[in-house]
Formats: structure tokens, sequence, C-alpha cells
DNA sequence: AGACGATACACGTTTTAACAACTATTGTGT
DNA sequence: ACACAATAGTTGTTAAAACGTGTATCGTCT
């Protein structure tokens, strides 16, 4: 026998703190990817492109075997070939065969592609403030450690995303 | 002139206490999301299509219009026609077009439905288990409190998600 | 009652994502 | 040196997301 009153006792809508606490994530990735989204769509990039960018700037003046890109990547990407060539197609990116080892691709950022960040750098410091603005401080840093515990168990311990033991 | 030292001094790797606190989400969200799917893809499900089929079930015993269940859903679905023709198919969800208003059209849950959320229903828990496991209760409830903090003002007030104002 | 706007979906088309199979190149063992 | 496995990308194919447009129905105003 089933206790059915639909309105009153609120049922409790997760069925355990783990899951309220991944649909909470879930939740809050969604809207704040709506915010940065916008500002990404007006020059046809995606935030993983954007994200590429970045990376291959920071390696600047070397470059990057496309699927070592790949990997320092937040969100992974099982085709980077078809993403690179959408970003060379652009001019945004180079890539080359490298000569002592022919199955490696070097990529790297191009002048476009560098002054296409310094175009962006402005707009995206902006929509980070609109998305988290609101926050002080203190729960900002707070956040980031919850979440780095969060994933902790999910990183590889090497990776470039594995929280560094505290102390 | 720039100081140029790549090695040793780490260049701080984010722009702003927003940026590194957005890509710490959009990363744990990554992460934590991965377990999800290797559990749902077992089903030939989404996750989406596992949260709307979760939405029917609480409707229960009654139905949801097609958009409104759309609203509802964690992450917006812009294509809702399609998704339920696939549970359709499947004969997870049945259809009927209102006859008093025959614009709408209800969907509700079918026995198979239910019966495919109650087999997954331990599966799920204990993915969420998986996921978030190695975090306490106190962890949790703290990380949830600031993940409704950070998208409130992106959440419409009426809404689902709006957080419920402290006392 | 007929026109007009709003509502609720459905559909066509174009981009991406995802997965698997394939090619070229290099390293290794015998 | 030759076979074989491993590495690094690439390509083909299928499925799903995204976006705008189209269609039926209803409400409202005159």
């Amino acid at each position: 026998m089933t206790t059915a009153s639909p309105r009153t006792d609120r049922k409790p809508r997760f069925d355990s703190l783990f899951q309220e606490a991944y649909l909470n994530l879930w939740r809050t990735y969604d809207r704040l990817k709506v915010v940065e989204d916008e500002l990404f769509v007006r020059f046809d990039l995606s935030a993983q492109q954007y994200n590429a960018l970045r990376l291959l700037e920071a390696a600047q003046p070397g470059t990057l075997p496309t699927l070592a890109l790949g990997t320092k990547l937040i969100s992974r990407a099982p085709d980077m070939t078809r993403m690179l060539d959408r970003l060379e197609e652009r001019k945004l990116v180079h890539r080359e065969r490298k000569p002592e080892n022919r199955r490696v691709v070097e990529v790297g950022i191009s002048p476009a592609g560098l002054s296409l960040l310094e175009e962006l750098s402005g707009l995206v410091r902006e929509g980070h403030k609109r998305q988290l603005g609101h926050l002080a401080a203190r729960e900002l840093k707070q956040l980031i450690e919850l979440l780095q515990a969060a994933r902790d168990p999910h990183e590889e311990p090497g990776g470039r995303w594995h929280k560094p033991p505290r102390d």
C-alpha cells in the first residue's frame, strides 16, 4: 500500500543526497553554460574550441600533438581531427607533421588565433563575472575546493586536473 | 617586456576567480557525467531521457504536455518531439492529443517505462554513490548550497529549480 | 462570423558528437 | 631483416543536437 497524496507532503524530490548533489551540479552547469555559449556563438566558436585555443596559446611558442591537446581539454573530445579541421580552415591554428616522427601532427596557434583570443579576452572576463559575480570570493574558493574534492577520485593522479594535496 | 620562464613560475592558470570556479564546475560535471553515462548507455538511454521518464513517473497518474515536460528537464531540450518519438517507439511513453484542446499533446509514462525505471533504480543509486560517495554529508550539503547560490540569479523566480529563500 | 495573433507542436535541414574501422608509421623481438 | 604489436591520426557512418520554419488549433476583438 502506498501513501498517495501527491499534493501536500512533498515527496523527497531526490533519491539520495548524492543524487541531489549531482543533479544540482548538472543544473548549475547548464544554467551557467547558457551565459558562456551566448558569448561564443557570436564568434562561431564553441566553448571547447575556445578552450583548445587557450591551451595552444599557453603552449606558445611551442606546439602540441593532436591527441595530447585532446587530453588537456576540460571535456573529453573524441574527434580532435575534425575539430582542428574547422579551426585550421579558419586559419586560427596550423598543423604540421613532424619529420622525425611522421605519425604525430603538431598543432600551434596562428597569429589570427592569438588576435582572436585578445579580442575575446575582455568579453570572456565579463561573461564569467556575469555568471558568478554575485558570489563572494570566500564562497567561490569554497565552491572550488568542494568541486575539486568531488571529482578527485575520478581524475588520474598525474593529470592536469588532479587536486594538489593540501599543504 | 614579458617575464618568460614557462617552466618554473606557474603562470596563474585562470584569468579570474570566476573563471576558475566555472571551469572547475565544468570539469567536475564532465568527470561525474562519465560515470552516469556509462550506466545509461547499457540501456540505450541518455541521462536526459531518464530525467524525462522520472518526471513522467512523478506526474503519475497524470500526464504532462510535451513542452511543459521540456521546461522541467534539468538541461533544456529544444526538440522534445523527436526525443519523445524515440521513447514512444520503445513503448516507454504514450502520447495523446487532448480532445478539448487539440493543440496540446499529453505525454504519460507506460507500464514498460515504469518497469524500466524500477529495473534501473538500484543501479542509478549505486551510480550516484560511485560519483560522490567519498564526500561526507556535510560536504554534500554545503556543495548543494553553493551550487544553488551560484545559479540563483540565472533561474526564473517561480521555477522548479529556484532556491527557496532560506528560512 | 471573420480576421488576426498567440499557442503547441512538427518537420526539414544543417552541424556536431560518438563509435568503430582503417591507414600510415614506428618500435621490438627473434 | 621480417613479422607483429603499438602508436597517432584519419575517415566513414550513424545518431543526436540545434535552429529556423511551417501547420494546425484556439482565443480574442470588432
